[in-house]
DNA sequence: GTGAAAGCGCTAACAG
DNA sequence: CTGTTAGCGCTTTCAC
């Protein structure tokens, strides 16, 4: 009925409960053994009743003792969107091959948010946190840093912070990427649609942007869509955009391709015969629109073990600098940027299908991470 | 630098740690004011020193006095799955409201790992576990259940267990909204796809359609799409029905849909106009898709407060007869199951761009939980 | 190689 | 109304 304690397992087996401590903390060899100063003998016997009277050293205790709880706090603007939602999940993984435990908060990119969180995580004896900070947040992570609490940064950047671990993309690369493909595609006029949100991202990728443009020896323009009413925003930008002659967008994330695909949709804009569009960050979800949309991503597993890597290499040495780490982009090309006689061969293969079949399978195939049940 | 403790705080208000920890713990009134056998005055000054002095109250400490954390476990199936995610969301803001933490864990239905993270949870002090059971876990559950821990399943059951909580949504109820308005679409040869994927929803929602179609008098017919290969099941099972006559297929859950409208578009099938596609639980991922997806579903949000409630009722009193309940679902209507000159007017809106600018607008509105950047 | 004892920060009796 | 005392279960000196 109670849960059986450290002091059940002592007296079992007929030892202090210093001994069940040290054999349980011990490090474990490649045989998972003790390799403590413990007595092969007495610690195997010890091991046997742990696992006879099915032994789990109660958590709150042991925190309570050593400063540390092997936990990390994970913040993060939305939970429950796509791409955090994947973030979140290749930490919880990360986590469980180290031996700690996650702790979860949104913080709707909203800094008192940030600070409250941060304190129920130390409350809970979090040895450090991940923080994707927002905008406006520099204040209360510098008061975090202040109190020496081990901390990195993922994927957002606050510049010219000491003593954070970060760990970044290479914007710099996926923007070229992303240029040179829509170059390579053969399309003219490439402009920019950003967001009205000054997310360090958005600012970036808008300056290599224009940078790359200007190399290039080619017009650049950024539009920026409202956050607050995206779909007006887009529509808008859209209608002015056709009437420019614009061919290709290219989104700094992954919501706005989606806005604008969907506002294409209702315009009667076809994607991509009348207008490419390109984005970045998507994950999964640009592959269940149809066309499924080009984009730059990197790996969210990279970008977790990473963080996770400077994380607990700060948490434990935190006399050490912080690492930074950039992790490189790919780019993922999808329908929305390939004209439609050279993919999908509409007229082609209509009356073949066999191969008809063929590419259906081939698209499926990129929706495999879809498969899960409901 | 080191933590403030109730010990510095009483010293600091010149009570005894006992006041403190009583004050702290007292519950407050509407005017936030401590409402137990304490002096109003001293109250006063401690709350002042607590403030002043930033004190906040060792988690572990507490929770290894009394013999619960304030915390609740949920266990799912995959956190990085919209559905999922989106619930999770929403169990994080009940939490919050309610003073409790949560702790998440990616079971990938595989009961060995529901059984470890509830065993690290409740090492943890969770004071509940709220679980979305998955195939084969009957066992596992009941074992934590002997352990008398307090336990709500969500969404998917697992019948004749005694001892626990449920939240249920009302199949039979979705399964009429969905095929009344099938049926109302004029629609004639309506199948089900379901999933070879044995959850307890998939099972329900197909006795449903079958005995619903019965008592209209239809023709009733079940495909099963094999779920450890879906694309290539999805084609096949595609081009059989077309050749049949199928105009519209009623999938239980959010994955069939997407891969049903994936094989369509590598097939040159049209939605709606070939064939009516519906599905379940799809929460805003159905209106990522051109056209949108017609659906049933249910407030995730009064999903997770149900739960909540089932919950901590049960932890409050242990004794009470666990509680069950069942969530109303609603039809939300998508374009795929609306031939589209009804909709979008083609030809008709294409020489009113006023018309199709509203139009965009409408549907981009549907879109708006994306508006998040990245 | 092993154990006794102290104590992490907090709360719950029990007295006053 | 308030304080004293005794632990919760575990880890960590320190001594043997």
């Amino acid at each position: 009925m109670k849960p059986v304690t450290i002091k059940d397992v002592a007296q079992e087996a007929g030892v202090s409960t210093t001994l069940v401590s040290r054999v349980l903390n011990a490090e474990m060899d490649e045989q998972g053994r003790p390799v403590c100063a413990v007595n092969k003998a007495t610690a195997a016997r010890i091991m046997e009743v742990v696992n006879r009277l099915g032994y789990r050293p109660n958590t709150a205790a042991a925190s309570l003792r050593k400063k540390r709880g092997n936990r990390i706090g994970v913040i993060l603007p939305d939970l429950s969107h796509h791409f955090f939602a994947l973030m979140a999940r290749q930490f919880e993984m990360m986590a469980r091959q180290n031996g700690y435990t996650v702790l979860f908060g949104s913080s709707g990119d909203m800094p008192d948010r940030i600070d409250n969180l941060a304190a129920t995580f130390l409350q809970d004896n979090a040895d450090g946190i991940i923080l994707i900070p927002g905008i406006g947040c520099r204040e209360v992570v510098e008061s975090i840093v202040r109190r020496r609490i081990p901390l990195t940064l993922v994927v957002r950047d606050i510049p010219g912070l000491e003593q954070v671990g970060r760990v970044l993309t290479d914007n710099a690369a996926g923007t070229k990427l992303a240029l040179d493909h829509l170059i390579g595609q053969g399309f003219q006029k490439i402009e920019m649609i950003s967001s009205t949100l000054r997310i360090s991202n958005n600012e970036e990728r808008e300056r290599l942007y224009e940078a790359y443009m200007a190399e290039a020896g080619r017009e650049s323009r950024i539009l920026h869509c409202d956050h607050t009413r995206p779909q007006e925003s887009m529509t808008f930008i859209l209608e002015d955009a056709m009437r420019r002659g614009v061919d290709a967008f290219y989104c700094p994330n992954s919501s706005l391709p989606l806005f604008c695909a969907r506002a294409c949709a209702g315009a009667n804009i076809s994607i991509p015969d009348d207008l490419a569009v390109m984005g970045y960050d998507g994950g999964d979800i640009f592959d269940i629109t149809t066309p499924t949309i080009t984009q730059i991503s990197y790996s969210m597993k990279e970008v977790a073990e990473e963080a996770f890597r400077v994380l607990t290499a700060r948490i434990q040495d935190f006399s050490m600098k912080p690492m930074r780490v950039v992790v490189p982009p790919s780019l993922k090309v999808g329908g929305s940027t390939q004209k439609a006689a050279s993919v999908q061969g509409t007229s082609d293969s209509s009356d073949k299908p066999v191969r008809q079949l063929r590419e259906a399978v081939r698209m499926l195939q990129d929706l495999e991470p879809f498969l899960q049940n409901k």
